[in-house]
DNA sequence: AACTATACTAGAATAATTCTAATTAATCTT
DNA sequence: AAGATTAATTAGAATTATTCTAGTATAGTT
């Protein structure tokens, strides 16, 4: 249940990512990549922090932030909305899939792509519009989730 | 290419969709209604403001949020999210359909439910899903759309 | 070691939204 | 129609998420 940072595993694999992406890898840069490519929770920047700080307990909510942003720009990160629409949620799967949020309890999983199919008819679109991304968002409720840990407002 | 507020059109319309709806239908609530419901922009409470009090001088934004806050509940309005993810817009659309944000400008607009078909493959999913909705936002360009109405940050 | 560029920090600023408490307007009872 | 009750509206303060600013630290280069 406990997610924390896995400060030692992987740590060459993530510097290399960064090093890629043209990132220095900077301690702070280091300790943020660890969690966010460790968890598939889909935090949000101070989620981010929370964690991060039990690792490194001087980085900022700047930094964070800052550096969240970098990763996004370098392709590395991509930003989904809240299910709360007010706050953004990281992705640190880059490849196509789905989202499903729980609306109980406000949860963000990533779903299969297999689970749906899309077909576009871009005759009906118009020559006009060029697509670049597709986002498709399921809401619900998922059963059997106990709701201890819900999160609302 | 002017909007405004079209006060004297289907004034009943509203008033009737606000009382069914089990909504007293005051003066700031009709003239926000009218706003919203005779245009397809997709706008932000800061919008609506701007729109209604050119009819309405005194209406605060506080009545706009509680405005609009209760017409979603009321599911007269869809919340989406701002292609900036940072703010919330209004869609008087509540029948199915998906939306195409235009990447340059920001502009968010309906398409027909036709352009594409969705189908889900439940078996993939899991009986543990039980779905509400499924968004769908295209994001791209739209071509031949000068840009001047641009308002980016 | 000195120089330069980059990264990081605390705290201020901004933007979107909600909250609070007071005021006004409507509706209800007689 | 007067008074009582309830609902709607307001201005402004508070809150939340995020970005900006300007100073400080760190790392990389000569």
């Amino acid at each position: 249940m406990e997610q924390g940072i896995i400060i030692n595993r992987n740590t060459k694999a993530i510097r290399d990512s960064l090093k890629n992406a043209g990132i220095q890898p900077s301690a702070s840069r280091m300790a943020i990549a660890s969690f966010v490519w460790n968890t598939d929770s889909h935090p949000t920047a101070e989620e981010v922090k929370i964690e991060v700080e039990k690792a490194f307990p001087t980085v900022s909510l700047a930094t964070v932030y800052n550096t969240l942003n970098l990763f996004v720009e370098k392709g590395l990160l991509k930003e989904v909305q809240d299910s709360n629409q007010r706050s953004v949620r990281y992705d640190c799967n880059t490849t196509p899939h789905f989202h499903f949020i729980d609306e109980a309890t406000g949860q963000m999983m990533d779903l299969d792509p297999e689970v749906l199919r899309i077909s576009p008819d871009l005759s009906k679109l118009g020559a006009e519009f060029k697509i670049r991304e597709i986002e498709v968002t399921l809401r619900g409720r998922k059963m059997g989730t106990p709701q201890d840990k819900v999160k609302q407002k």
